[in-house]
DNA sequence: TACTGGTCCGAAAACGTTTTCGTGTTGAAA
DNA sequence: TTTCAACACGAAAACGTTTTCGGACCAGTA
C-alpha cells in the first residue's frame, strides 16, 4: 500500500536535489562519482522506476500504439494482434486495443478517445459499417493532427497513409486456379457484399481466374452474403439448386457452411465436390475434412504494420512518403481439395 | 499537422488566464456568464479536448486497465477480451493488452511495464509457465503498491484479490453426467497436466461424476497432455488401444482430435462414441459433427472482471474485502453427444 | 467617507519528469 | 594573493491540467 517511489522522495531521503537524482540515474557527467553511486544504490534498493505518465507528458510521446479492430473473436484478427504485440513490445511500445464491433460510431469514439494524448499513432482495420458509409473523416482528422496511421487488411483508398494488405485478388485467383487444376469445371463462389473491400477483391480474383482459363462466368454461381448470421440458410439454398464440382469460399465460416450444405445434399468433400477457403485458422486446420485455404499470414501483417508505424514515429523529420506493403498469401492444400481417384477418372 | 489545442493556447487567443479557461469549460460559478460563453464557443469551434496524459498525471488516475493474457488466438480469451472491452468502454476506461505467450518472463515484464503509471489496475490470466513455476511475486508486488488485480479463469490461490472463475469441476461433472445419462459406461477423459489449474479441476469433475454414479475409475482411461503440439499423436495412440463409448475432452482442440482419432479407427461420432468438449467456440459450433460442449461464457467472465476492477478503483476507501465471482457454465448439447437410435437400442 | 460583501478573475502550486542554466566551491596557475 | 577553470550541484522551467487562494473592482450600507 506504499505509494510509488518518486525522484522527489529519493532526493528528500538522500538530502540532494531532484535534478541531481535525475542526472545521477541517467549517468550525467555533471554528477560526482560518489553521489552517483549513492543515488543509484538507493534507487536500486527500493526498485525505483520512472513514472511513465510523467515521461509521456514531458516528451510528448507515449510509446503506445492505438489499435482499433472490428472484432477479435476471429482467428485472423487475433493473429494480427499477436504480430503487432510482438514487434511493439520488442521496441518498447505498449498496445491499447479498442474494438469497434464493426460499428462506425464506436470506431469514431475509440479514435477520439485515444487521440487525446493516449497514443502516438494508430493501426486500424476499418469497420464494416464504416466501409459501407464511406465516411472516413475521423481518419483524416487524426492524420491532420500529425498522428501517423497504418491501415491493415481492410484499407480505404481515399486516405493516404501507410497500408498493409494482402494480395486478395491474387490469392483468390490462386485458390480458384487450384480448383481448376484439380479438374473442376463448374466452380461456385461464396463471398460477401461488394462494399467489404476484401470481399470484392476476392470476388475479382475468382473472376480473373475463370477468364484466364477461358471458362464461362455464370452469375448464378456467385453468392454474395450480407449478414453472416443467416449465411447457413442462404448457402443451403444456394447449393441445393446448383450442381457445382468446386466451391471457393472467402472465409472459413462460409467454407464450413458449404461443406455442411453439400453434406445434407448427400455430396461428400472432396470426393464429389472440392472446397477451398480463405484465411487460415484453427477451424480450417481442425475441420473434417481439413480445409484447403489461402493463408493470410496475419501475424506477418501485424508485424509489418507495427514496423511501419514505429518507423514513422521515430523518423526525425517525416518525409511524406507512404508505402503499401503487400504480404503474399500462400496456398495450403489440405483434404478438402484433394484430388481423389474418382475425380481423376 | 497543427499541434493539438491546449488551454494555454486558448487563453492566449482570448486574452484571459489559463485558469479562467479551465474553469469556464468546467462551468465553474466563479466565471462570469459572458466569458464562459466566449471560452466555450471558442473551444467548441476548434474542437478542444483535454489532454489525457496531463489529466492522468494530475489525477494520478489513468482510467486504463492493464490486461495480461497468455494468448489470444483462442476463442475463449478473445471473448473474455470482448467482455472486458464492453464494460470498460462504457465506463470510460481504456484497455491495454499485453500477451505473455504463456511465458513467465514476459508476464513479469509486461506487468512491470504497465505498473509504472500506465494503468490503474490489472486483469490477468496467469501464464502456464507461471503456474508451473508457482512464482507469483510480480502479482504480490503490484498489489502491495496499491494497484488492484483481478484474476480470471486461471487463478492462483496464494494471492488474495478479486477473482472470476467458472465452476470448472461442476461443469466437467455436468458434461460427464450427460454422457452417463446418454448411456455411456466407459468414459475416457483427455485433459491437461495437473499444474494447469483449470485442467486439474475439470479432471476432478470427471472423477466426481464417475464416483457419484458408482462407476469404476480407471486410470487407464485418463490421458494427461502436456504439449498441445503433440496432442494428436498422443490422442490417436490413446484411443487406438482402448474401447470407450464416451469421451470428455477439456478443450475444443482435444475434442476434435478425439473425433479424428476415432474416425481413423472406423468409429463414428455420435453413432459409436459420444464426445463432449469444454469451452464453446467457433470450432465446436462449426465442426462436423457439431460438438456438445460446456459453455464458459467468456464474455460474461470478462465483463464481471472489469466490473470488479472498476468498482474497486472507484470505491472511495477500500474495504479489503475480496470476492470470487463464479460464472456458471451451461451445457450445450449438439450432435456429438446426440443419443442415436443405435445407442438407444 | 469608510467599510463590507459579492462578483469575477489571475497567480501559483501540484502531479513526476528532464534539461538548461546559474552558482558556489575548489584547486591550481599566474 | 588574485584569477580562472573545472567540478558538482541546485533552481527553475517546461509538458497540460485542476484547484486553492488571494485580490481587484464595484455596489451597497453605515
Amino acid at each position: 500500500m506504499k505509494p510509488k517511489l518518486t525522484l522527489k522522495q529519493i532526493a528528500y531521503e538522500l538530502d540532494v536535489s531532484v535534478s541531481t537524482v535525475s542526472k545521477a540515474l541517467r549517468d550525467s557527467p555533471e554528477i560526482g562519482e560518489d553521489t552517483r553511486q549513492k543515488v543509484k544504490a538507493f534507487a536500486q534498493l527500493y526498485n525505483y522506476k520512472p513514472n511513465n505518465i510523467a515521461l509521456s507528458l514531458k516528451n510528448r510521446k507515449t510509446r503506445t500504439i492505438g489499435l482499433v479492430l472490428p472484432e477479435i473473436v476471429h482467428d485472423f484478427f487475433a493473429t494480427v494482434i499477436s504480430g503487432i504485440e510482438e514487434v511493439a513490445n520488442k521496441k518498447g511500445y505498449n498496445v491499447i486495443i479498442c474494438l469497434s464491433n464493426n460499428s462506425f460510431d464506436r470506431e469514431v469514439m475509440n479514435m477520439e478517445m485515444l487521440a487525446n494524448g493516449s497514443t502516438d499513432g494508430f493501426i486500424l482495420s476499418v469497420a464494416k459499417e464504416t466501409q459501407q458509409k464511406g465516411d472516413y473523416h475521423h481518419l483524416q482528422e487524426v492524420i491532420n493532427q500529425g498522428m501517423p496511421v497504418v491501415l491493415v487488411d481492410r484499407v480505404v483508398e481515399e486516405i493516404v497513409c501507410d497500408k498493409v494488405i494482402i494480395d486478395d485478388a491474387e490469392g483468390a485467383a490462386k485458390a480458384v486456379q487450384h480448383l481448376i487444376d484439380s479438374g473442376c469445371s463448374n466452380i461456385g463462389i461464396i463471398t460477401t457484399v461488394d462494399y467489404v473491400s476484401v470481399g470484392k477483391l476476392r470476388t475479382n480474383g475468382y473472376l480473373d481466374a475463370l477468364r484466364k482459363n477461358n471458362m464461362v462466368i455464370n452469375d448464378d454461381l456467385i453468392l454474395k452474403i450480407e449478414d453472416i448470421d443467416q449465411s447457413q440458410e442462404q448457402i443451403n439454398e444456394f447449393l441445393k439448386n446448383r450442381s457445382v464440382d468446386g466451391v471457393f469460399a472467402v472465409n472459413e465460416q462460409f467454407a464450413t457452411s458449404a461443406v455442411k450444405a453439400l453434406s445434407t445434399k448427400g455430396l461428400k468433400v472432396p470426393e464429389d465436390v472440392l472446397v477451398i477457403s480463405f484465411s487460415d485458422g484453427e477451424l480450417s486446420r481442425r475441420f473434417m475434412p481439413s480445409l484447403s485455404t489461402v493463408n493470410q499470414h496475419g501475424a506477418e501483417m501485424g508485424a509489418k504494420a507495427a514496423e511501419l508505424l514505429i518507423e514513422r514515429l521515430e523518423r526525425p523529420v517525416d518525409e511524406e512518403h507512404y508505402q503499401t506493403a503487400i504480404v503474399r498469401t500462400s496456398l495450403i492444400e489440405r483434404e478438402s481439395s484433394l484430388k481423389t481417384k474418382k475425380a481423376v477418372v
